[in-house]
RNA sequence: GCGGGAGUGGCGGAAUUGGUAGACGCGCAGGACUUAGGAUCCUGUGCCGUGAGGCGUGUGGGUUCGAGUCCCACCUCUCGCACCA
């Protein structure tokens, strides 16, 4: 008599470790680049090492695209999928300065952190060719692509409007000021004025947002890039300014006489030209320059006095009060359609930034027109009317912002407003008086941070020669390391109290001179990541020309809408511009792009305040790398996210148990069950349409469906029923997958075998079940021939006892859908 | 305000094209095996009703033989943008 010998159980720990040996040992994750027929390049968003380590939202996002690009090699791709760190910032440079640490040695010791936690989670990334955006050898090609601009003239300096915290003393991005208040320490924010760097992304906003209709991305995030770049089309109309009194005398003045020179132009941008009779007044930005020019004496204080006040409010609360505030400058302007005398005002509702910077207030018809006027009792005159309207009726207490027909407008009675805005403008163009423009809301990119902690923008200030790039065989321009990174009361960088660094010879003519001090914002680093990881060995070129032609554009890029505006926008912007200079043969750098939800926590999104945050250490640890991925993909669709519980994860787990011990259980003997294998060819079929729409939770289920029927009434199953299995979980749970094919015998790799292939003729079966109603409602099923026709199965219907009861007396209307139902209506 | 997305059992979530609503999993209930079970396996599980049956996908209408799915009106939640002329 033997003991019983205790079956072999899955064990997680220890066939990860295994296998994350193997992998590295044999260079299973390893990509050839300079092989490969099918090269497929699968791109994830890289993370920002944080100190507190690998966030579940970092590991959803990561499996989820390591799953499709897993998926992607066992279809016959060569697959390259890297990664890398985005560690520059403001983030980073904060967290060092509160915890007292340099950034130099905190970064590095958090991408170990990372690099641990990254390779537990079996991940098949190749790691030769990582990224770290704070290398040298990284941003000295960052540092390049700046040049790359400059010398196209895409890059320049301007005074620019910035928020500052007096208390940090810093500047502050948007996002920093909550209320007009520093969202660090709540010091009021004041506005600074300081020269900075800019590029040109601007003029490239209607390429911008035409190439968004060939892109395959996620409707999302093109409809927020849309949004965005935010194209309007309208007009831009020419105002004389003119003397009321040196014209008395002249009832209406012409539009068409001669310019005098003391009479300045204003142009506004508008996109109801078609309103233009009813242009009451002119609002013109408190920031716009021809306002000193044209304010008449009474009025200066008055003026003077509201422009100082709108300069030191900071940006965002400016953006945020609704409440109308301005003065009148004194001055009038001609409105060229009537001829008419309209005052011109300042108010900060107005903003410099778009459009010319001006308006021609058309209160009737414009909700925020009208509530100033009604402020400050400007005229309001109806020139649209809508339906059942004409030109006496009331506005009441909003303005009518409607479509309709011209009123009040001369000769344009009765035009229908789309027909005006056309005719107008041409009529307007016509006299000089404007033409049709479209206008962008998308500024230009302001890539200069006064700060330490990014690459140093390659600029030299020489006395003799003015600004001078630096030379690219003098790249890069290192970030010095300094002990006092701290910003100060100045505005200038830190960089500039370095006084060995600062100081340089002018490459052009050898006199001393002064580097630029601001570093470059971290989206740039970003924005062209992707070109350097194929050549990452390199160290002579951004990129190499032929790697980059075989491997970009990126196949396919996942990762969160977060960034859908400005990191997608930057990088398709930088892409361009490399085009258009002849270094990429492509200017659209994602092919497909898609975004994955969010992991929240019951129903709140994960944050250290709200101590809800998942450590994947200890799931990691506790249910092993592929039950926690597998998990992970299962809470919910991978595009929308889901909802984290610890409840869940025991049903993956058991499902891996039950893979485990059906192919350690499994037999050669006879022949596999019939019905067992057109279910599996349909989970064949099932998984390798979902896996490719990122639809990982149903190709789960159907996997975990499966199981059930291969393993009902605790049936030992045949191997030809288990096999195909193990590579359908592969992608999802790479380890045991790995473990469970060479217990089956196999010497190589799950992934380097074929994704198994699906029989269309084992799907089918003989008998359907067919499903009758009777009126509509459910009546019961009945198992017929799968080309049953009508009169068969209603005969059919009417034998059986459940259903026959309902079928009384001869149907009035019969309807068949094959293969799924059969209504009967009495 | 503008733009996008979403409302389905106790919970997370499934439902090709308008065709069995609730797949799969958690939880719960019952059972088997056990000295034991928070292990494993099996069975059941939308709600009301003893039953036949009825009611059910945010609310109210509509189209249809048939609606979670299509149309109209509304409510709620959520994510972007927000004085963009």
């Amino acid at each position: 008599m033997t003991a019983p010998v205790e079956p072999i159980g899955y064990e997680p720990a220890a066939v990860e470790a295994r296998w994350r040996e193997r992998w590295a040992a044999r260079g299973t994750n390893r990509t050839d680049l300079a092989q490969g027929d099918q090269p497929f390049y699968a791109l994830m968003m890289f993370p920002y090492p944080s100190a507190e380590g690998l966030h579940v939202g970092n590991l959803f996002a990561f499996t989820g695209c390591d799953i499709y690009a897993r998926f992607q090699r066992l279809q016959g791709h060569t697959v390259f999928e890297p990664l890398g760190y985005d560690a520059f910032g403001i983030h980073s440079e904060n967290f060092a300065l509160k915890v007292g640490r340099h950034p130099m040695e905190l970064i590095p010791s958090n991408i170990r952190n990372f690099r641990r936690q990254l390779d537990r989670a079996g991940l098949m990334v190749d790691w030769a060719q990582q990224v770290d955006t704070t290398d040298p050898a990284y941003y000295k090609w960052t540092q390049w692509v700046f040049l790359q601009l400059y010398k196209q003239g895409l890059a320049y300096k301007k005074a620019a409007a910035v928020n500052w915290c007096p208390s940090c003393k810093t500047v502050l991005a948007n996002e920093q000021v909550e209320g007009g208040h520093c969202e660090r320490c709540g010091t009021a924010v004041e506005q600074r004025f300081l020269e900075q760097w800019f590029f040109r992304i601007s003029d490239y906003a209607s390429r911008l947002l035409g190439n968004l209709e060939r892109l395959d991305w996620s409707e999302t995030t093109k409809q927020a890039q849309r949004n965005w770049i935010g194209r309007s089309d309208g007009a831009r109309l020419r105002f004389r300014v003119v003397d009321p009194v040196a014209d008395a005398g002249s009832a209406a003045v012409s539009v068409t006489s001669e310019l005098r020179a003391d009479e300045p132009i204003i142009e506004v941008f508008t996109t109801r030209p078609d309103t233009i009779f009813g242009a009451t007044y002119l609002v013109l930005a408190p920031e716009h320059p021809l306002v000193p020019q044209l304010t008449a004496p009474d009025q200066r204080a008055a003026v003077e006095a509201y422009r100082a006040r709108a300069a030191k409010q900071d940006i965002v609360s400016r953006k945020t009060t609704k409440e109308k505030t301005g003065e009148f400058t004194g001055a009038f302007a001609a409105n060229p359609a009537t001829g008419q005398l309209i005052p011109i005002w300042v108010a900060d509702y107005v903003l410099m930034e778009y459009g010319t910077g001006a308006i021609m207030a058309v209160p009737a018809h414009d909700e925020r027109d009208f509530e100033f006027a009604r402020k400050f009792g400007l005229d309001i005159v109806r020139v649209v009317a809508g339906d059942g309207e004409d030109a006496r009726t009331p506005l009441g207490d909003v303005a009518y912002v409607g479509d309709g027909r011209l009123v009040n407008s001369g000769r344009f009675d009765g035009m229908p407003v789309d027909t005006a805005k056309r005719t107008l403008t041409e009529w307007l163009e016509g006299m000089g008086a404007g033409q049709a423009v479209t206008n962008y809301r998308l500024h230009d990119w302001c890539i200069s941070r006064q700060r330490y902690w990014g690459p140093p923008i390659p600029i030299i200030y020489c006395d003799a020669c003015g600004t001078v790039p630096v030379p690219e065989a003098q790249l890069p321009v290192v970030l010095p390391e300094i002990a006092d990174f701290k910003p100060d009361d100045s505005g200038v960088s830190p960089l500039a109290r370095h006084a060995e660094w600062f100081h340089v010879p002018c490459p052009t003519c050898g006199k001393p001179a002064r580097r630029e001090t601001d570093v470059s914002d971290t989206f740039l680093d970003s924005a062209w990541y992707f070109l350097r990881y194929p050549s990452v060995p390199r160290d002579d070129v951004a990129f190499d020309r032929a790697t980059t032609r075989r491997w970009l554009p990126v196949t396919t890029y996942i990762g969160g809408n977060e960034h859908a505006v400005l990191h997608l926008l930057y990088s398709r912007f930088i892409t361009m511009v490399l085009h258009d200079q002849g270094l990429l043969d492509f200017e659209e750098p994602f092919t497909k792009f898609r975004a994955h939800g969010l992991i929240i926590r019951e129903g709140a999104k994960m944050s250290k305040s709200k101590g809800n945050v998942v450590n994947p250490d200890e799931y990691l640890e506790q249910w092993g790398a592929d039950s926690f991925r597998t998990y992970l993909m299962f809470l919910g669709p991978f595009e929308e996210g889901g909802d984290f519980r610890d409840a869940g994860i025991s049903g993956v787990k058991r499902f891996l148990d039950r893979l485990w011990a059906s192919v350690r259980d499994c037999t050669t003997d006879g022949a596999p069950d019939d019905e067992v294998l057109r279910k599996l060819h349909a989970t064949i079929k099932k998984v390798g349409e979902d896996v490719p729409a990122l639809s990982y939770n149903t190709a789960i289920a159907a996997m975990m469906e499966y199981m059930n029927v291969l393993r009902k009434g605790e049936r030992r199953c045949h191997r030809a029923e288990v096999e195909p299995v193990v590579q359908l979980v592969a992608p999802f749970a790479p380890h045991i997958a790995e473990e469970l094919w060479a217990m089956l015998g196999h010497a190589g790799s799950v992934f380097d075998s074929r994704w198994p292939a699906f029989d269309p003729a084992r799907l089918a079966s003989d008998t359907i079940e067919l499903v009758v109603q009777v009126g509509g409602k459910t009546r019961g099923k009945l198992v017929v021939p799968k080309d049953v026709t009508q009169d068969q199965a209603l005969a059919a219907a009417k034998a059986d006892p459940v259903i026959g009861r309902f079928l009384t007396g001869a149907p009035k209307k019969v309807i068949l859908v094959p293969g799924r139902l059969l209504n009967v209506v009495v």
